[in-house]
DNA sequence: ATATGTGAAAGCATTCACAGCT
DNA sequence: AGCTGTGAATGCTTTCACATAT
């Protein structure tokens, strides 16, 4: 995959696009508080990192600055958000509606980010055609036809391991380029469609042994 | 913090670390299969990385393959497990019962891997006292008392932002040094805490982002 | 033949220091 | 004076090539 080039040609780092969202999160949040203007140390300290750090990823972008003053929070929001594409509403679907599931299609967080979950999935006869929160569960035998109907764009996946890779098999043959995965399988997936793993038993394997260091 | 070193003295890379329990997924998965001995292409495969990568994280940790013919399965998967501190059940909490919290409970795969959640904990006192998939709710306020008692190691945040960092920092007082935050706020930590982030709606929006680049 | 283990090289990312604006 | 923007330097990570072992 190529990388997006600044308009001066050159890359963008893949770990500035991981703090972006950080930087856009707590921008938000400032602007929410009545705060219009922040220095790249305040900000970055909110997000976990550094000033010289947060200077060279919003450098990518361009020149968003006032030099002896800090960055406008409004204007610093909107070019991020649009530099990332997050200024448009997008269709998410959610592929099994076990307990986790459930959870995802509850979490408000999405919408406030932009991202609307407008259709679950499930392969249970008990589930198809019921609402959890207003929201409607079709059969996965559906799939193609909602994702067009609903021009749903990204799909997560909280299915049981062993039926994952192949619901992102039909997931990529519907057309879908964007895979959020919660089972603990690597999907295989074409050069053409990206797919983001959260494996939540890795993430705590990791967290164990950092902490066993401490020691 | 430190890095923990080899046998030799070298420092072992943030990254291999986060391979490892991966690797430690698909041996056990191998394992369970029957097969014995792997080559590293073939593991690498399945873990979403190359032959040559496995070989350099692997070798951090010492020298387990057999030239000319690959890895032993179990073996290996025992030393990965006994260098990152797995090879023993460690006791898991959760703090936030809501939707999040009720379905990380019911996930099957921290057993798997040795986590055993053994409280819940919420401040709604509809639920305290009640009983999710055998697992008893407890009040938030008696966080310290059943953190001794049950030998509570590794603390999962499933609370609102708004909440979050004063769970956190009294998690921290009752001598808990390992978090997974699930909340959409950055915690703030002492050097001898690890604290680690799951913001599932800045997932997306990498995710989204690197979906527009494809086109 | 075949596959590991590992220096050396190449490719990325972070930190630093300071010139350049306000 | 204060804070941004950025080349240069430092530190990490990945890739490569091949000596080494079965």
């Amino acid at each position: 995959m190529d990388k997006k080039k600044t308009s001066k040609g050159k890359k963008i780092p893949k770990a500035t696009i991981i703090r972006l969202p950080v930087y856009l999160h707590y921008l938000t949040e400032l602007a929410q508080k009545g705060i219009s203007v922040v220095p790249s140390h305040d900000l970055a300290e909110l997000a976990g990192g550094n000033g010289p750090q947060l200077r060279k990823d919003l450098s990518y972008l361009g020149e968003f600055g006032t030099r002896g003053v800090g960055y406008n929070v409004g204007r610093l929001a909107h070019h991020i958000s649009k530099f990332m594409g997050l200024n448009k509403e997008q269709s998410v679907a959610i592929i099994g509606v076990g307990k986790l599931g459930m959870a995802l299609i509850n979490y408000k967080g999405f919408a406030e980010k932009g991202f609307k979950i407008c259709a679950g999935f499930d392969n249970n006869s008990q589930m198809i055609g019921k609402k959890v929160d207003d929201l409607v569960i079709y059969d996965v035998r559906d799939l193609g036809k909602i994702i067009k109907e609903k021009d749903i764009e990204i799909c997560i996946i909280t299915v049981p391991a062993s039926e994952a890779q192949s619901i992102a098999d039909k997931l990529i043959s519907c057309g879908i380029k964007a895979i959020l995965n919660f089972a603990p399988i690597f999907l295989k997936v074409p050069d053409d469609v990206v797919a983001c793993q959260i494996d939540l038993s890795i993430e705590l394997q990791i967290l164990s042994f950092y902490r066993t260091l401490l020691k």
